[in-house]
DNA sequence: GAGGCAACCGAGCGATCGATCGGTCGGGGT
DNA sequence: ACCCCGACCGATCGATCGCTCGGTTGCCTC
């Protein structure tokens, strides 16, 4: 496997959101515009470049390693070379999709902690209720990123890994809080609280927009769960 | 040991890409050792055809897509036609693997029920605590099965489905007899049931033989946990 | 001692993989 | 008028994919 390219250090190119450059790290660089306040809970259709987006779908359906590079570069309209031409390699389009994946929900949940009460039982609700929309409103991109780690060159898996260790600090924090302030009665916080991650996460396997169950009363019901895991009174 | 032998009565339950006699694979129908009494707690070292056993630790670590029949052989020290010799397919490989993972856990399951107290509060415990075991003891079976689902031909999810269900269904029911009895209080009984599943089938993905806490303190823990989500009393 | 068959393997099939080469084309800058 | 360059594409590279053909070997039965 060679598979490196670097020639060009141009200017950022502007279609596709993401500019080409040595390494798929790029995906760092350009940030999606900061979250205003109260939109964590909106979720417009997704703002995906179209070779992400393409890529997220093939992904979602059949794995990475499932996916051909034909079949993203015919999804998104492109020729195979076109898609060469904004992302340097197939590994570089799971970066990009994973690291936007990941920081949205993070500035997400922070947005929501921010405005929230100061109590742990305030705090819980709002991170778990991010969590859970996340989930369900990007339920492809969630997904995939969470599945799709071992697929991951090794780098590029621990960059990943931190910032999912962020997302669960966050929480693992309030919980122990809540568990010093006498709000919550569990004997065992930091497993109660990734266990409660760990169900919001699995909400993006089986939630369908068409299902039985309407966003709002996910989260009624997982939050009332949730709650009762960590011994909220 | 190993009781590797001659064409069996009948073709497999699951059809295959192509006829084949199938000599390892007949580990699939009617294994022995769940049977008796009071072992659903006992894990001695895997007992798979080596075969199997390479296709496990492949796709556990790469995935279904991501290991290359070569790559099984070589590890179950046989050469591609050697290996070809035993299972039709690589689909083949997946296949026997799942069923005889789901059955595995279904019969343990199944057990443990068997021996458990007539209260919903003790059948929950034990279904929970088979769960919890299983996925420790055989995390990479259990890991293996429930992310490549999407990787098996669409008649051979389909009865893997229906074997996933019929464990969900175990755990459900019993949920719903102690809401009945008053046993457990919570509101929703069936996104409890579901919430707890997904607790257990997750320890498969974070457990580490070698990590801080023994199985028996992991059960001790989730246990509580779970009993909380449903509204234990 | 001939025949049957399970258990294997070396070599290679056609297809597809990720990635690349050498272009074309059109808008902007000078 | 000239050239640059970002945005794309047809054709094709070597490697690897799942799988098969045509064997050989050694045990078992009759």
């Amino acid at each position: 496997m060679a598979g490196r390219r670097g020639r060009s250090a141009g200017p950022p190119a502007v279609t596709f959101g993401r500019p080409r450059r040595v390494a798929y790290g790029d995906a760092m660089e350009t940030r999606e515009e900061a979250v205003e306040p109260g939109t964590w809970r909106q979720y417009g259709p997704s703002t995906l470049p179209k070779p992400l987006e393409a890529a997220l779908e093939a992904f979602a359906e059949r794995g990475y390693d499932g996916t051909s590079i034909r079949e993203v570069a015919a999804r998104a309209g492109l020729s195979v070379p076109g898609l060469y031409h904004h992302y340097p390699s197939k590994q570089a389009l799971l970066v990009s999709l994973t690291t936007l994946v990941m920081r949205d929900l993070l500035d997400r949940s922070r947005q929501a902690l921010e405005e929230a009460g100061p109590t742990p039982s305030e705090r819980f609700d709002a991170v778990v209720e991010s969590l859970l929309r996340y989930h369900m409103f990007r339920r492809n991109q969630a997904f995939v990123a969470s599945t799709e780690m071992r697929s991951m060159e090794p780098d590029n898996r621990k960059a990943y890994i931190a910032l999912r260790d962020e997302q669960q600090r966050m929480l693992d924090e309030i919980v122990r809080d809540g568990v010093a302030s006498g709000e919550f009665g569990t004997e065992f916080p930091e497993d109660a609280s990734r266990a409660v991650t760990t169900m919001c996460v699995a909400v993006a396997s089986w939630y369908r927009p068409d299902g039985p169950l309407s966003p709002d009363e996910v989260v009624r019901r997982y939050l009332a769960i949730a709650r009762c895991a960590v011994g909220a009174r």
